[in-house]
RNA sequence: GGCGCUAUCGUCUAGGGGUUAGGACGGGUGGUUCUCAGCCAUCAAACCGGGGUUCGAAUCCCCGUAGCGCUACCA
């Protein structure tokens, strides 16, 4: 079992969903699941760009058995420092008469390529160095001529049962003679992936499926170098919610993007395990261990998946408010800090922090949504907002309710919840109103909006002093604007 | 163009020769509470089209259509 991503630079949400399964199937099934790094395109970056991968696996929790930074027998576990395995192999090809050397210019089948296409034609390799003979081919290849080495695609066809999709089946005319080791000597994909597969003793393949129309070329490979193929599986893709290919533009599509939006890991995992796999179709909410313990292949769907982020944001609703109160706290301390929203020491006063994150509870979803329910408590005054203010000067009574209010919670004591409770809705019943007619300016007056969470709980986190000033100070403003009606 | 894969509510999916075609997200409505969220209840919402096989097809087969993928000295 492995997971061969190429070193992008991140973690892609598709990649991120294939090498789930492949962790879990490795798993369920008692095997090892390798991580190899397919860094054999030299324009391409490896250092930095694997750092990402290795982080977006390692936050998902998939841990590799073998391959970079743990090691293990069957290294080396990146391709550029698997060169002389590829070259051998080639070898063996070229003397066998599988693969032949081709002198052709790049350039020029580019462009006789797009003229075939341009013709409706097939753009096949037109198989011109297989009429060199052997010797001449050796001979150029000895002065250095620069060359490619192409495999001799055999006649006839070429079939796999895949384990989610059945029998499938390609004519080996359509395959065309492919290059296996360029110029410089570096394998391509086809051919490097099947050397290594073999080397490393893979025994199944769970991969994309675009990777599809590349299994009979790898199959035709196996039968030339030897070794038993392994078992293919191909996994739907992941699409965006125009139904293409996911990409940037769809929104975020790396998986430590998702972690800086607050996705919890259990999330992301969960999420992307329903991408292409069904339990029973009721159960959705399913933990690690729940799903290694359930994967199997055969409840694979073979549809593409739309990547649906709303429902990603609902599942981690889920998660988030199943944390204890003192996770939660953390976690929105940490993105509170990370993105600079309040002084430190508002941060650092945990006991606090926690109250109020008690007091936002269900409210959310995800860190980032706190402040939407708690700004009011960091700052000194409030400025509220317009329509809320509006709809508290079409009050004529909110002005003395409120001063009524603030003098009626001076009186309570302790000051506590359920005295706070009382003193309000006492308020409310000399008043002869339902106590939403008391809170909602309240509220208003509180915390500037229409929506925070329960008023005794905001009561209580700002503190006797800071309610009553807010409250008064609201009621001066109330009667300043009906003063002047033209604000 | 060639080759391949796929086709159940808007989305993720379950099911599979006879079902009121089930669940979830999202949406609607009602209830609960001081608002919101949450929770509870409830509603709307789907078998791509055409042929065939069959007593019976959404399910099996064929064709079509559509979407996607591959068609590189990318992976």
């Amino acid at each position: 079992m492995r997971f061969a991503p190429s070193p992008t630079g991140y973690l892609h949400v598709g990649g991120a969903r294939t090498a789930l399964f492949n962790y879990l199937f490795a798993r369920r099934n008692g095997g090892t699941f390798i991580l190899r790094i397919e860094d054999t395109d030299q324009i391409r970056n490896v250092d930095e760009a694997l750092g990402g991968i290795l982080e977006g696996l390692r936050w998902l929790g998939l841990r590799w058995d073998e391959g970079p930074e743990v090691g293990g027998p069957r290294g080396p576990y990146f391709q550029s420092e698997r060169l002389a395995l590829y070259a051998e192999a080639a070898a063996r090809l070229l003397a066998s008469g599988n693969a032949y050397r081709c002198f052709c210019d790049p350039d020029e089948l580019k462009r006789r390529r797009e003229a075939a296409l341009a013709r409706s034609l097939p753009p096949k390799y037109d198989r011109t160095c297989l009429a060199l003979s052997r010797d001449e081919a050796e001979a150029r290849a000895a002065k250095g001529e620069p060359h490619a080495i192409r495999f001799r695609m055999p006649d006839g066809e070429t079939t796999w049962e895949d384990l989610v999709r059945g029998a499938v089946t390609f004519r080996n005319e359509t395959l065309d003679d492919f290059v296996i080791l360029r110029a410089d000597r570096h394998p391509t994909y086809n051919f490097a992936a099947v050397v290594d597969d073999a080397a490393m003793e893979i025994s199944h393949v769970l991969r994309g499926d675009d990777h599809i129309s590349n299994t009979p070329r790898q199959l035709r490979l196996y039968a030339v170098l030897g070794g038993r193929p392994p078992q293919f599986a191909h996994l739907p893709m992941i699409l965006g919610g125009d139904g293409t290919r996911l990409s940037k533009r769809h929104g975020a599509v790396s998986v430590t993007a998702f972690r800086d939006e607050g996705i919890l890991s259990e999330a992301m995992v969960n999420f992307l395990a329903l991408l292409g796999w069904a339990y029973d179709g009721e159960r959705e909410i399913f933990t690690m261990e729940e799903l290694t313990a359930h994967f199997s292949l055969d409840r694979v769907s073979k549809n593409p998946a739309i990547f649906n982020y709303e429902k990603l944001g609902w599942m981690n609703g889920e998660y988030f408010r199943a944390l204890p109160l003192a996770r939660r706290t953390e976690l929105v301390a940490e993105d509170l800090r990370r993105a600079g929203a309040l002084p430190e020491s508002a941060i650092a006063d945990r006991s606090f922090l926690e109250r109020a994150v008690a007091a936002v509870g269900d409210r959310m979803k995800r860190p980032q949504q706190f402040l939407e329910y708690a700004t009011y408590l960091f700052v000194e005054r409030v400025e509220p907002e317009a329509g809320p203010w509006a709809e508290l000067r079409a009050k004529p009574l909110a002005a003395a309710r409120l001063r009524k209010l603030a003098a009626a919670l001076e009186a309570a004591s302790p000051f506590e919840h359920d005295p706070i409770e009382a003193a309000t809705r006492g308020l409310a019943t000399s008043e002869g109103v339902k106590a939403g007619e008391v809170i909602m300016p309240a509220r208003i007056a509180l915390t500037g909006k229409k929506v925070s969470p329960g008023i005794f709980d905001v009561i209580l986190l700002l503190g006797r002093e800071r309610t009553v000033r807010r409250l008064r100070d609201a009621a001066d403003r109330l009667e300043a604007a009906s003063q002047a009606p033209a604000a």
